[in-house]
DNA sequence: CAGTGGTCTAGACCACGAT
DNA sequence: TCGTGGTCTAGACCACTGA
């Protein structure tokens, strides 16, 4: 008995994690139905049912039909990372944005990079490495190939102004893509791009963005030492 | 037009993100509102509304009453993680698991930590240093502080067979936390322990764990070289 | 087969916030 | 003020899947 009546399904949610942190409902439990919850809190089935999607979304719960709702064994964590672009996280955080371009040409990539955008082995990509700054110091490098058979515009573009990573979001399609996070060890060159020992650990983001089957871009992003992100969960 | 009646949430996310994607809704523009959507579609206002939420969740959409529904203008990139067990994680790429506990004790840590736990400097906590394999080999070191007093059977558990990482889930009760990536440069000590050269550069995640205002953990990860975090965005 | 969650509908009222 | 999204309702049908 909850003594009262839940009207929304905010409650209803929270009702329902204080009866999983409290192990009312222990891990593997099955909870009753929507049905009688909604009998129970008073409620339409639609607004139980939004909030255990809710909690379901956020890993406690395990849904299925006919199965019914149970309370996950082994609540996996689930952090929502937001990616920004690198001007916004810099100036989010109070800092004056800076960017230099440092490379740009038109070449065949390292079959590593090629493998990964599955495009053919000998063809030209456009090749684009920049640096941002914050407050005038090394943030991060930028690593970029651009498949110009995707974003044929951007040979135009010099990116001496604007960085790839803003023009591509601004002019590139895509569908969807991966990433990756790692650490990598500073090589000589990256080391003095962005003014830190060599052999310091970098932290690096791995990028690989698609339009339908078609490879877009690939974009590698060394962060100078120091370097978190965080989430809540 | 669509040409076709579109009868469910998820038909209208596809067009919605289609119109996105091929640029029919710019970045910045006003999108019509949910009635006549769902004229259009030839369904519910519920039903636009639902779709319109999921892709507003991924970022896509900026939606505010009154002001109504824009295409994002910086579209941040959302990442979901998956943070599961360690040994499930390893299980699941078909490895095999081990588990050595290397360290254990009971005393006062150093101020960073009893700062970023908020418990009293002097407090004494409990000290957990394991480690994890895959296939016999070093995978991930667990380095971790536990306050006794958010979980007292903590201290008659040896951890020699469990890890702390899965006791906790099964019997400590939690409410949030946060997560935090990086990388740092292996010590000699923890080279040792991952079998890999010092000052590797190391991928390391730092969570932190509240039940309510009570801290109850906080741990450091530290993954052998060449770990990576890969997620579909 | 039958029970459970997944979803749609039509209508209603409300909260926010741009103007 | 008042248009827009946010949500609730009651009822209905469907899809999946365990037994």
């Amino acid at each position: 008995m909850t003594g009262t009546v839940l009207r929304d399904w905010r409650s209803v949610k929270k009702e329902v994690l204080r009866r999983i942190h409290a192990r009312e409902w222990k891990p593997g439990d099955m909870i009753p139905n929507e049905t009688d919850l909604a009998d129970e809190f008073g409620c339409a089935r639609t607004t139980v049912n939004r909030a255990l999607r809710s909690v379901a979304e956020s890993g406690l719960l395990d849904r299925r039909r006919k199965a019914g709702t149970r309370v996950a064994e082994h609540p996996v964590a689930r952090a929502t990372l937001d990616i920004p672009l690198i001007r916004n996280e810099i100036e989010a955080r109070g800092r004056k944005y800076g960017y230099q371009l440092i490379k740009k040409s038109t070449s065949v990539p390292p079959p590593a990079v090629s493998g990964a955008m599955r495009t053919m082995a000998n063809s030209e990509l456009l090749y684009i490495q920049a640096l941002h700054l914050a407050d005038d110091k090394p943030y991060v490098i930028e690593d970029r190939w651009i498949n110009t058979k995707a974003v044929p515009c951007a040979l135009e573009e010099p990116f001496e102004i604007i960085s790839s990573n803003e023009w591509l979001l601004r002019y590139a399609r895509y569908t969807h893509g991966d990433i990756a996070f790692s650490a990598s060890s500073a090589s000589e060159i990256h080391a003095k791009i962005l003014c830190c020992p060599a052999h310091s650990a970098l932290f690096v983001v791995d990028r690989l963005t698609w339009d339908g089957s078609n490879p877009v871009t690939k974009v590698t992003l060394l962060f100078a030492p120091g370097h978190q992100l965080r989430t809540e969960l």
